[in-house]
Order: structure tokens, then C-alpha cells, then sequence
DNA sequence: CAGGATCCGAAAGGATACTG
DNA sequence: CAGTATCCTTTCGGATCCTG
């Protein structure tokens, strides 16, 4: 574990393509090149970081605007609708149309990459949903298990 | 968005099962049922809480020690691998077996649920490995489009 | 060996005010 | 309208020490 060794890089969570080509290299064959330095950890926090993956499923229905997205999406602030749109577009899986208007009018959109992911991640919402009631059971199961015994 | 709103509940992120029926319905036919009080959300959350997908792709293979685990996963604290199968453990995901030893002996490994879990994160691992260079590809673009033209 | 408890720095994220 | 910049609170997570 990383008890002792400070091997693990704190800094930028940046990866280029020149980087992925040995990351994809010498692993077990068997095991996802999922270290904190490679791609698949990139992506996977990227879709799953609390919005994105809202965002996508958002704009596989039509292209919106960033206040309607920030209207749709409930509980999120205009920040993070920000940041989450910056990163999607940065990663190439949305597009930001700027229309010279004023007031201000930009639309967003899923991009080609982004329609592939999309049905890539509505597998795992489906598992969820098809599984979710197991998975509460697993809980209030563990939660009895382990509810204090002393205090009752 | 919440800025002034404040019927988001910041307190606890549990869910029963009893709640699910109706978190189910009333929504949009067309969009999934990701908002913050459900389970969708909820296990998504989990899956991507940068260890879990990593430890459940490790169990896959066999079953493993606490010990064997934390030296599979480079980087992880003690502390992060224990809450991490707490979780996993809580969710029904995997399971927990304690031989009473001296010194003790903790297996972990995969439940059935854990298991078809697995199938399909495995189809978002791939998705994104066959992606990561066209992402990449869409970074540097943006970063290229994006660097600072004043500072340079 | 397998954790639990605690402390504390780092990072995420909301609220607010301001801008083109 | 669509952000940006700043502040400030909450959460995450590593380090350390302790227990059965």
C-alpha cells in the first residue's frame, strides 16, 4: 500500500496520448489498466464524477441550452454545470455552440463519441435499475447485521 | 439549479427499499432515474469511488486476503481499502469471511450481484480503452485551442 | 494480520458577487 | 444569458497510533 512509498503523483491528473502507449503495456494480461495513472481511471472518474453522466443522458434527447441544462438537472449550481460541461467538451463527448447573440445563447450537444458512451453507460444504468432492489435488500441486511447491539 | 432552493437534502445518502417504488415513478419516460435521491445515482457513486471497480475487477480472479488486496492495488491506504469493502460488503456486492485464527484471516470475493456487476463495468472498461486515444486526440485539441495566447 | 479511531491537510463543491 | 472569480464550508482521504 502507499503506507511508506510516496511513488503516487499528487499533481496533475493529466495523461497524453504519448503516455497511454506504455500504460497499455506491461500489465498482467488479465487485469484493466486501471492505475491512477491511466486512461480508464480518467474516463470512468470523468462519466461518474456526480453530474457528467446526468449531463450526457440530458442531451442524448435534443441539444440544450446551459440554462436549460442547469433547469433540468435539479440541485445542480451553475459551477459545477460549468466545470462538468468544460470537462465533456474537453474530452470530446459535447459540443459548445456559441451563437453571437445578445443576450448570449449557447447550445450543447452530444458529439459522435459522446452517442457511443452514452449507450456504453445506459448498460450500467440498466443493471442498476434492474438490480436495485437487491442491492437494498444487501443493505438493510448489512445495516441489521451490524446495527449496535450495546445501544439498543 | 439550487441556488436558492434549498429542498436538497445534504444529510444522509441512504435509500430503503421502500423508497425506491415511488423514486421509480413520475419521472420522464424517456430519461433515467439519476437524481441525487436515487439509486442509480447511488451505485454509481460507488462504482467510481476510484477503488471499488478496481478491488471487484482484483476478486474476479480469485478470492483475496485484506493483505493481498492492499499489495494488488498500488496506492491505496489501509484505510481506503477497509471503508472500499465495507462498501462493496454493505451493497451485497462482496462478501466478507472471517476465520477465526491466530492471526486472523480475512478472504474477500465476489457474490453472485458482484459478479454480474462485473460483466458490465467490464463493458465500460472496453469502451474505453477503445476510445482513449480518440479522447486523448480531443484534449490536446482543446488544450491546443484553448492555451493561453496572451501569456505566450 | 486485519482492522478501528483520530487528526489533519487537500480537494471538491456551494453561495455569492461581478462581467460581457 | 452564460459564464468567471472568490470565499468558505464540507468531504475525502492519507498518516499515525492502537487493539484483538
Amino acid at each position: 500500500m502507499a503506507q511508506e512509498g510516496t511513488s503516487t503523483s499528487p499533481g496533475s491528473p493529466e495523461v497524453t496520448a504519448a503516455e497511454l502507449a506504455e500504460c497499455r503495456a506491461d500489465r498482467d494480461p488479465f487485469q484493466w489498466d486501471v492505475r491512477e495513472d491511466c486512461q480508464v481511471r480518467q474516463i470512468l472518474d470523468r462519466i461518474a464524477d456526480k453530474w457528467s453522466l446526468l449531463v450526457i443522458a440530458l442531451l442524448d434527447e435534443k441539444k440544450l441550452r446551459f440554462g436549460e441544462l442547469g433547469r433540468e438537472i435539479d440541485g445542480i449550481s451553475k459551477r459545477m454545470l460549468t466545470v462538468t460541461l468544460r470537462n465533456l467538451e474537453r474530452d470530446g463527448l459535447v459540443s459548445r455552440t456559441v451563437y453571437p447573440e445578445v443576450p448570449p445563447r449557447v447550445e450543447y450537444e452530444l458529439t459522435a463519441l459522446g452517442r457511443t458512451l452514452l449507450a456504453t453507460t445506459q448498460a450500467l444504468v440498466t443493471w442498476t435499475e434492474e438490480h436495485q432492489d437487491q442491492i437494498a435488500e444487501a443493505r438493510e441486511a448489512f445495516e441489521a447485521a451490524n446495527a449496535d447491539p450495546v445501544a439498543g
